[in-house]
DNA sequence: ATGGTCGCCGAGCGA
């Protein structure tokens, strides 16, 4: 018979661009009562410490670590059990101050698991009026490159983690409403499929893809145009797990509910659910 | 439809 554990059965492990956490702060605090995840990754809080509302999130039962920078960027890792911090930047380039990555490893019990919250860069514009690659594009590529670096790091250690997050990458048609419209877009673009190819060459499961084979959901709908109500959207944020953390995967979903909202971010929350 | 929408902050950028 086995010990008890501190996830009970099932861990459920969400991501989510918030766009702004101050302005979706109603969008936040009632989709975490409401689904009550183990661990919420959040992306684009667009703040820094002090502007984070930490009360708030802390009086739902969460412990909060986050990197945070004024007015762009900006990612949290929130976590009923235990955390411990292991990194609040992606290595391999340290004049890089944008908040993008931060590493924890949560449940410090049993069976730990180590997360990340990742925004990666946009990337458009792919290219100067003159027709030469522009830098924005470039600084994804080297970001992702990065990424791949890092990635191949962790799976020697054979722990269980999951890389989640906005990484601006639909990795194929199937996740995309307009494959012609957005062929040359930095967000499937080959530079950067290629890249995401690689990381799931690496040994990685991307979740939401290895449970729906086939099919076209969307994590992300731009606010204009009527986007969402044409269901014009892109499958962007992804959850990307290690050989041990996907030996565990029992689902995995997107919940559209919270992008029908008023006041809602353009993404919507994209989870797992890891058996103990 | 050569616009359209958000959030930052308080003009224009980033998405």
């Amino acid at each position: 018979m086995r010990a008890l554990s501190v996830w009970g059965k099932i861990l459920k492990i969400a991501t989510w661009n918030v766009n702004s956490v101050k302005a979706r702060l109603p969008r936040v605090t009632e989709w975490l009562a409401e689904f009550k995840p183990d661990v919420a990754l959040l992306q684009e809080l667009k703040c820094q410490e002090d502007g984070f509302p930490r009360l708030e999130i802390e009086d739902l039962g969460y412990n909060v670590a986050m990197a945070g920078q004024k007015t762009y960027n900006g990612v949290a890792i929130l976590s009923k059990a235990p955390l411990e911090v292991e990194l609040t930047a992606l290595p391999g380039d340290d004049a890089d101050d944008q908040a993008r990555y931060i590493e924890a490893v949560v449940g410090a019990g049993e069976r730990p698991v180590r997360v990340a919250s990742i925004y990666l860069p946009n990337g458009n514009p792919t290219r100067n009026d003159d027709g030469s690659d522009h830098e924005k594009f470039a600084y994804k590529l080297r970001w992702m490159d990065r990424l791949i670096a890092h990635a191949k790091g962790l799976l020697k250690t054979e722990d269980a983690f999951v890389l989640a997050g906005d990484y601006n990458v639909c990795p194929t048609d199937l996740d995309v409403y307009d494959p012609v419209k957005f062929a040359d877009d930095a967000l499937c673009r080959p530079e950067s499929r290629a890249r995401f190819r690689t990381l799931l060459n690496l040994g990685l499961t991307e979740a939401f893809r290895a449970l729906n084979p086939g099919g076209h959901q969307y994590s992300y709908w731009d606010y204009q145009a009527g986007a969402w109500a044409k269901d014009n959207g892109l499958r962007i944020d992804h959850l990307l797990l290690s050989p041990q953390a996907a030996d565990r995967l029992a689902g995995c979903a997107i919940d559209k509910t919270p992008r029908g909202k008023e006041k809602a971010s353009d993404h919507t929350p994209v989870w797992i659910e890891l058996a103990d």
